[in-house]
DNA sequence: TGAAATGTTGGGGCG
DNA sequence: ACGCCCCAACATTTC
């Protein structure tokens, strides 16, 4: 029957693999191939950590795959001539892939397909990108109609996970390059890659009458506590498709003691068509990624201040529960999705920062950043977006971090020098008194950052920002 | 998946 | 006893 191509992308998974499925129903012998993309590595939008847990996560799959007979081959260069090359050496018919809709892996997909036999498989995904439409066929742009129509579409496979093959047969001989030892992936990243790591989180997250998947409604929202399945690395990677882990959550629906416990895994469902609505917004909205989807706000002067946005990305705003998010940020790739709304509010609205700037920066440090998703948050936040927030949303950092993070303890696990800051002012440490501050350790100005900006005021500027802008575009 | 500003109500202090 | 004021608590509107 021939050979084929398991071109791997962001499916380094063995369970529930559409595409895997597809190559070895088609051909005898399989050739795992990941082709490491210099065009990728060198982009604005990538970065070192995420690099990191890609490169362990191949070494994962390489050792999952040599427990079945077969091998990794890692080629490094462009795709396209990286995959000819790779035909011609073994005489493969055809190349299978999960689908990806990032432009930048669709003009790249385009290009190979036009050549060489490329087949595109679903998986990314729980439903085919573009398979939830209107009854107009046009996609929707709102997320409750767009979650009703998902929730009633058919399953693949009529919900059957794939299951792992017991055996790949490769063909011998091919070369392959050694996957990097650069960058490592730091002891402070929370992750461990690989399938395994993947699904023994979400089993500890769903499984049992008491996992935490029940009390998801509330304990999703606390800074201080872990309340979330900590699988976003694992999704954006693949390392557990996103199948597996819908079913999961209806598994958990299904077996929800009450009310409560309900509403906890329906939350966390959720979430997870958050993610595939984000996918189909870029998917069908490609100009998003550059762009407002809400063409008025592209008209925002923003004030831009080199500063302000570096004093952001260090954590040293003045405002705790911003500067304790992006410190985690930096040091361990991760942030919990609450503090992601905080601190993309305190950019946007109270530094009047272009949105895409944050964008970038949490592109180049989330080991999970994935430019759907990170898009779609970041325009909600911004009120720039599909179904955003509106405008005049804007969060006050002083009550969010005294609503999610009562006592201050994810704040002062980031920011020691708050340790002995009393609970009442560790949310505004600017409001000690000098007693104060020196009985706590902690002067202002000096082992702490005075807020770089009035919250008040900055509320005030960013509507009026807001205001013009539409006032502006209304004009046209 | 906000927060601030403004409006309403009702208990209690007080002359 | 009564009217008046204050203001906390809650509700509604506005940004």
């Amino acid at each position: 029957m021939g050979v084929a191509i398991w071109w791997i992308r962001r499916d380094l998974r063995l369970t529930d693999n559409q595409p895997l499925a597809a190559a070895l129903g088609h051909a005898d012998e399989v050739i795992p191939v990941f082709v490491l993309d210099p065009a990728l590595l060198a982009s604005p939008f990538v970065g070192s950590k995420r690099i990191a847990f890609l490169l362990e996560g191949l070494r994962s799959l390489d050792s999952d795959l040599r427990a079945l007979g077969s091998r990794l081959i890692l080629r490094r260069g462009d795709p396209w001539t990286e995959l000819a090359a790779l035909r011609d050496e073994s005489g493969a018919e055809a190349i299978f892939a999960e689908e990806d809709i990032s432009p930048y892996a669709r003009r790249r997909d385009a290009r190979v397909a036009k050549d060489l036999s490329l087949q595109l498989v679903c998986g990314l995904t729980v439903h085919p990108v573009g398979a939830v439409l209107k009854s107009d066929g046009e996609p929707y742009t709102v997320f409750t109609p767009f979650s009703r129509a998902w929730k009633a579409l058919p399953l693949l496979n009529a919900g059957e996970v794939l299951s792992r093959p017991s055996r790949i047969s490769s063909p011998p001989g091919l070369a392959s390059q050694p996957i990097p030892k650069q960058p490592t992936l730091s002891s402070d990243v929370p992750f461990s890659p690989g399938e395994a790591e993947a699904l023994r989180r979400l089993r500890a997250f769903v499984e049992g009458d008491t996992s935490p998947v029940y009390g998801y409604a509330e304990g999703r929202n606390r800074l201080d506590l872990a309340g979330t399945s900590g699988l976003s690395p694992y999704l954006r990677f693949g390392m557990v498709s996103a199948r597996q882990v819908h079913l999961a959550a209806l598994s958990a629906i299904d077996a929800a003691a009450n009310g409560e416990a309900r509403k906890g895994a329906e939350t966390w469902l959720n979430e997870l068509i958050w993610r595939e609505f984000y996918i189909a917004i870029l998917y069908h909205f490609p100009r998003v990624r550059g762009s407002s989807f809400r063409e008025a706000y592209d008209k925002i002067e923003w004030a831009n201040d080199e500063d302000a946005f570096l004093a952001w990305c260090e954590g040293r705003t003045g405002y705790p529960v911003v500067d304790a998010a992006m410190r985690q940020l930096a040091q361990t790739g991760w942030m919990h999705n609450r503090a992601r709304m905080i601190v993309a509010s305190f950019l946007v609205k109270d530094l009047l920062i272009d949105w895409r700037w944050g964008e970038r920066w949490f592109m180049q440090h989330l080991v999970d950043g994935d430019p759907a998703a990170n898009n779609g948050g970041w325009q909600w936040t911004a009120g720039t977006g599909t179904d955003a927030a509106p405008y005049f949303r804007i969060f006050n950092p002083v009550l969010q971090g005294q609503k999610y993070d009562p006592q201050g303890a994810n704040v002062r696990r980031w920011l020691p020098e708050l340790d002995h800051v009393p609970d009442e002012f560790v949310h505004h440490p600017w409001t000690m008194s000098v007693e104060e501050q020196a009985k706590a350790g902690c002067k202002i100005g000096q082992d702490y950052a005075l807020p770089i900006v009035d919250h008040a005021w900055a509320r005030t500027r960013a509507l009026a920002a807001y205001d013009q802008a539409k006032r502006a575009h209304a004009a046209l």
